[in-house]
DNA sequence: AATATTTATTTGTATATACAATATTTATTT
DNA sequence: AAATAAATATTGTATATACAAATAAATATT
């Protein structure tokens, strides 16, 4: 083990998910004046911006499975930070009183991420990077 | 929703998760034959090339945090599949016969991986991508 | 030498995520 | 119209991961 680098850094895989994880952390802390996790503020988000969304495509939006979503949901209601109404067969998902007035401090933990990001990686390769690893998100979950 | 993209595409948070989840299905998939879940087979492939290994030293090897090492080498003794060995404060993981046996469908798998891998982004894309995301989890990861 | 500090690892507990199985509702086919 | 299939969402259960606290050992300080 005299190498600083990883035999795997060479692994998409390994890669990935190292980068993931220190995103998650970071996300986190940037999310914390909301007292959200990540995840969790991006249903917030996504349910204020566009109300009566369903929960399946809350889970495509986030390129989630639906059971994860439906976790999530739970936890949101409980908090009383989302409204579920079951339609037929859909879901509906409504914004509260409550995640309105949050949805502010939610979108300045997102700018202050994407400020943290930039400070780190610089303004081009940030951009660069990201739209390269959604693209290939997209393309490998084609399969 | 008529966009195919999301909203959150610019965002290196989501996109690296995305991207995170895709490929640890895919490892999945390509570690099935050996039995085991990627993390799993990364700290056999790595105990296997390096008998003696520090615990300490997995964790900072596969970015994770030594209390997630420890959990994964539990599992691994459990299945005899490494040996801990005490030292003083430190702790020795070492192969055992099982482990060395499997190393082969291990290795197999990780080539499998990264066949499809390219065969969905291309060899150059590929490379390129993965280089960058170590790259920029090692900076994020400095703080 | 005794005490305090740092280092390495392990536990207790919590969380995000997924898969497989199960409703339930809508659409399709016979 | 009845029967079958497809779509949508929810549950039961499992897993990888982490944080904070606890332990134990090595080092430094008084």
């Amino acid at each position: 083990m005299k190498d600083k680098e990883s035999p795997y850094c060479k692994c998409l895989y390994y890669s990935s998910n190292a980068l993931a994880r220190t995103m998650t952390k970071m996300a986190e802390d940037c999310f914390a004046p909301a007292s959200l996790s990540p995840s969790y503020a991006f249903v917030v988000m996504s349910v204020n911006k566009n109300p009566g969304i369903l929960s399946g495509e809350l889970a495509s939006l986030m390129m989630l499975t639906p059971s994860t979503v439906t976790r999530l949901l739970e936890k949101l209601e409980e908090r009383d930070l989302v409204k579920r109404v079951s339609e037929g067969r859909t879901t509906l998902v409504f914004p509260t009183r409550a995640s309105v007035e949050l949805n502010d401090v939610i979108i300045q933990g997102w700018q202050e991420l994407y400020k943290r990001i930039v400070a780190v990686l610089g303004n081009d390769e940030s951009e660069k990077l990201t739209a390269g690893i959604y693209k290939a998100a997209l393309k490998l979950s084609e399969k």
